[in-house]
RNA sequence: GCCCAUGUGGCGGAAUUGGUAGACGCAGCAGACUCAAAAUCUGCCAUUCGCAAGGGUGUGAAGGUUCGAUUCCUUUCGUGGGCACCA
């Protein structure tokens, strides 16, 4: 009888789907676990064997949970609304809803072959109405919503409004402008529009303007990475700045508590850093420089108020409002054409190129508060108008930037760190005597950043300021496959829909293309945009962004059919937080950001019990593509195998080719990587390979081969470097995939795709297999009772894949099943009584196999149902393994020269005793007595001479 | 430029708390079985000196701490990823 994976995994797939064995329910007495992927867009190009990765090992923890008696929620979705389906709608004219409806079909049928045990009772899409009518409707919640920074919450602009008539906004600074302030008497004589503008002004979801990329000869708005040097990506049109309408997150309001909550949460230690350093909170102080000859002073954000005599000139952001009024007459026209370039410039360009240092002095100057000097002010790119106060002032001896940017422009650089500035670079030390500083003179400069700012205070020019780098989350976009707004425009007052009126469904459009003057898609539906009733009324015509639907659908899983609510408070209290949150990455700063901030929102407002969504987090590593290349000599039609380039030519491959030498320039190509054995090039396949494009290709092989360039990059269709986890499921079967994909590596690091290795992992199984059944004789299993040397086999594997398995160790444990399996098979063990847990050890890692064996050798239990009340995991019995004795390995000086079998419980004394006897020590101490015996029980011996 | 991660045989990787470096697998080599192939099984497999016994070297590089370092510290180089030059 041989493993006959393919009928073995369908039929056991076909029976889990029909029993819905993986169904959980909202009601049981079993403990919780909340198992979670993040959930993927559904792309065209399928599956490829990266993404498994992260599922098979949520998949595994799920299982495993299972069988110790969890209740376990681990649901599967899809992030469907993107741009790729509508670029491709733009393109084809095909629906979006139709191409992303086949793309899912697709994905699902890739991800059933691998047998993962979602409840698909569960599924989400976030382009179904259904669901996004629960977007919508969160965003009208958040809309609802102001934040009060004195009890350190959202609270509902009911309650904002009612402060207002009692008190005005005197104790509720304005975020959104700090220049609003009324008492109660000045807000009950403001006119309704008046009160709606500085409503928004405090709603956690709010308009506003904002800059977008605007491609006039696209007639649309383009994402940054669309912009390559201030042309288009396509078609390259020029790209300009322009202010429009846009929504935005008012999350600068939860910057404190997304700081602290990463206190109570697992995430990475690297994580961590990523999104403190987005969140950017810094300590410092605001100043203000009066500006020579200038009624207003220049108002600057710093973190080092202690350098302030160092300071040599000021930058201020091109876009900050003083610039236009403080230039001198005669800078004009050089300012001007700057600002020309700063505005071509998309804002990664001006972050991300450093080695380019530009700027533009404004001809005014600003004179410092302590010593009176006068401050040359310039702009320059690299300052934006957004962070701080959009100015800053120039510390060219303690900032590498400053420091280069006043090389450049030849600016005077004042020394006041004395020998810790060697006039070469910048020392942005703390840690120095401050030299040349007035009244900071002689204090360490950390000392002197507090007694900086009580002097700034003192003077009343300036104030102690925590800033943060974080900026409110843009969140409309002018394209279509989005969740539509809920709001109208009424004579630019924007009011929410009622929530009986949700969803509010994306209307079909004739054309995908842009509406009029950058609006979205939406806009060009005349019909749908203005309503009938009131002419003044206009729909929103932007929708939201692709983070929206993601921001919380880890809450719709818990309760996804729920007509009445995104989520009732019964089952959000019962599964709480997401216990396990796989995923990569790359979302560490965006998704895991704005989920948390709407967990913390719906906490806010009483809807969920928590206020943090994910309480352990895993990142998977990214899978590389390894890709292979073939070496084609310019305009020929002849192919060089790779250690053939620059070669002799023999006389044979040079009258059948008509080439005199291999010294001649090569195109590398890409090659499909499926057709590569190895290196080698099946060379009849790449004939056929793009209809023939190949036919008639000659070679020039080494040794009778052609082998391929290889390299390392991302996987992707376009490089011909992807692998289709189906076809390695047909060959090898489900389960020796889901154990390869494990035992490539660590989950969390990233790695080259490889499939070569996969027939050992296979073997694995087969070897497995034949412990139960020989493939002639039968059944070779039995009811034996099994010996203390095979219970120790046994109870070491339980113990090494329950650790490996907690800690997410997952290709530990695989090696530890096949060093478990080749011990068996060498003690020819084939008795159930051993071999029935170790098929419930594996049965999370490869559920097909081991149910199928279960069921033949009448085992009482399932594992990959696991449903019983109490866990059915093997229990790991200590006293099995028990030793007396250890063979220790001894060394002399940290060598290891020889191992010596010791009792357990020797003491120092006699330990010394046995190794002064051995022959191999005595070798080596050559009569003389050792310095020092060291014994560290139960590790090794080790003998100082 | 800044931040994070990472560097171990031909390859993927193991070594969980500072304690036998290279588990497990792939590839390779030699052999058994077979008419042959597949499958399976056995042995070898970091490098260097040596017939062997045994020894030297070895975890990117250079230092350091320690009885002992892949692991901790300092410096440095390479690779991968991220970034909003955040003052």
């Amino acid at each position: 009888m041989e493993y006959r994976f393919n009928e073995i995994e369908q039929k056991w797939q076909a029976n889990w789907k029909e029993n819905k064995v993986y169904r959980v329910s909202n009601d049981s007495s079993k403990p919780k676990y909340y198992v979670l992927d993040m959930f993927p867009y559904p792309s065209g190009a399928g599956l490829h064997v990266g993404h498994p990765m992260g599922y098979i090992a949520s998949d595994i923890y799920s299982r495993y949970k299972r069988l110790k008696g969890f209740n376990v929620l681990h649901p599967m979705g899809y992030d469907s609304f993107g741009l790729p389906a509508e670029q491709y709608a733009l393109e084809t004219g095909q629906h979006p809803s139709v191409t992303t409806e086949k793309n899912i079909t697709t994905f699902r049928s890739q991800l059933d072959k691998i047998g993962f045990s979602y409840d698909w009772d569960r599924e989400v899409r976030t382009s179904e109405p259904d669901y996004y009518k629960w977007t919508q409707w969160i965003f009208l919640q958040i809309f609802d919503s102001w934040y009060n920074r004195i009890s350190n919450k959202a609270e509902r602009i009911a309650a904002l409004l009612e402060i207002f008539e009692l008190e005005g906004n005197q104790h509720h600074v304005c975020p959104g402008d700090k220049t609003y302030q009324f008492s109660a008497e000045q807000w009950k004589l403001f006119t309704d529009n008046e009160k709606q503008e500085i409503l928004m002004e405090y709603r956690l979801s709010f308009s506003a303007y904002g800059e977008v990329n605007w491609c006039e000869a696209l007639g649309t708005v383009l994402a940054n990475d669309e912009v390559v040097n201030g042309v288009s990506e396509r078609g390259g049109h020029l790209v300009e700045k322009k202010k429009m309408r846009q929504w935005y997150l008012r999350i600068t309001e939860y910057a404190d508590r997304l700081l602290e909550g990463l206190e109570r949460i697992e995430f990475s230690d690297a994580m961590k850093e990523m999104q403190k350093n987005w969140i950017g909170k810094s300590q410092g102080a605001e100043m203000d420089f009066a500006i020579k000859n200038f009624p207003t002073p220049l108002r600057v954000y710093t973190t080092r108020p202690d350098t302030i005599y160092g300071v040599d000139f000021m930058v201020v952001a091109p876009e900050h409002e003083l610039v236009s009024q403080i230039t001198s007459a005669d800078q004009k026209e050089e300012i001007e054409k700057y600002l020309t370039y700063v505005k071509s410039r998309s804002e990664r360009e001006r972050l991300a190129e450093v080695k380019q240092i530009t700027g533009c002095f404004t001809g005014a100057y600003a004179i410092n508060p302590f010593d009176g000097r006068e401050i040359p002010i310039w702009i320059a790119e690299y300052v934006l108008a957004g962070y701080g106060t959009g100015a800053i002032m120039a510390v060219p001896c303690g900032d590498q930037r400053d420091f280069g940017f006043a090389r450049h422009f030849n600016i005077p650089i004042t020394n006041i760190i004395g020998e810790h500035f060697t006039g070469e670079a910048a020392n942005p030390t703390k840690e120095a005597i401050l030299h040349h500083s007035g009244f900071l003179n002689g204090l360490m400069m950390k000392d002197a950043i507090g007694a900086a700012i009580n002097k700034l205070e003192e003077l009343g020019i300036g104030t102690r300021k925590v800033n943060f780098r974080m900026r409110d989350a843009g969140f409309s976009r002018q394209r279509y496959w989005g969740e539509p707004f809920p709001i109208i425009w009424t004579d630019g007052i924007a009011l929410p829909l009622d929530a009986a009126e949700l969803p509010l469904e994306l209307p079909h459009v004739a054309t995908y293309g842009p509406g009029p003057d950058g609006e979205g898609p939406l806009a060009n539906i005349t019909d749908w945009v203005n309503l009938q009733d009131n002419k003044s009324a206009r729909r929103e015509t932007s929708t939201m962004p692709g983070y929206a639907g993601s921001s919380w659908y880890f809450l719709r899983y818990m309760d996804p059919k729920n007509q009445n609510a995104f989520c009732d408070k019964k089952a959000s209290d019962y599964w709480g937080q997401v216990d396990i949150y796989i995923g990569g990455t790359e979302h560490a700063v965006g998704h895991l950001l704005y989920s948390r901030m709407w967990t913390k929102i719906l906490f806010d407002l009483g809807y969920i019990g928590h206020d943090e969504p994910f309480k352990k987090l895993l990142n998977q590593g990214m899978i590389q593509g390894s890709s292979r290349f073939v070496f084609r000599v310019r305009n020929t039609n002849i192919f060089l195998s790779s250690n053939r380039i620059e070669s002799a030519i023999s006389e044979d491959e040079k009258s059948s080719t008509g080439l005199t030498s291999l010294s001649c320039e090569v195109d590398q190509i890409h090659v499909d990587v499926n057709m590569v054995d190895g290196v080698e090039l099946d060379l009849a396949q790449f004939k056929k390979w793009k209809n023939g494009e190949y036919a008639s290709a000659q070679f020039i092989l080494d040794d009778g081969k052609y082998i391929c360039g290889v390299e390392t990059e991302k996987m992707s269709k376009s490089k011909y470097n992807t692998v289709n986890p189906d076809v390695l499921v047909d060959k090898f079967g489900a389960d020796t995939f889901r154990m390869y994909e494990m035992f490539l590596g660590p989950v969390e690091q990233s790695k080259p795709w490889d499939s070569k290795g996969i027939e050992g992992v296979h073997r694995f199984l087969r070897k497995l297999w034949r412990l139960f059944f020989d493939d002639l004789k039968g059944k070779a299993w039995n009811d034996e009772k099994p010996t203390d040397a095979e219970l120790k086999v046994l109870h070491r594997t339980i113990k090494k894949i329950e650790e490996d398995t907690e800690r997410f160790s997952f290709n530990t444990a695989v090696s530890s099943f096949m060093i478990c399996v080749n011990e068996l098979a060498e003690m020819k063990c084939h008795k159930k009584e051993i071999l029935e847990p170790l098929l419930l050890l594996l049965s999370p890692y490869a559920p097909h196999i081991s149910e199928e064996l279960c069921s033949l050798i009448g085992s009482t239990v399932s594992p990959a149902l696991g449903d019983t009340e109490v866990s059915i995991y093997p229990v790991f019995n200590p006293a099995l393994l028990v030793e007396s004795s250890k063979e220790y390995p001894v060394s002399i000086n940290g060598k290891v020269r020889t191992n010596i079998v010791i009792a357990l419980d020797a003491t120092q004394t006699d330990v010394e005793e046995i190794i002064l006897q051995n022959e191999v020590i005595k070798k080596w101490l050559e009569g003389n007595a050792p310095k020092k015996i060291i014994y560290v029980k139960n590790k090794m011996v080790n003998v100082v001479i």
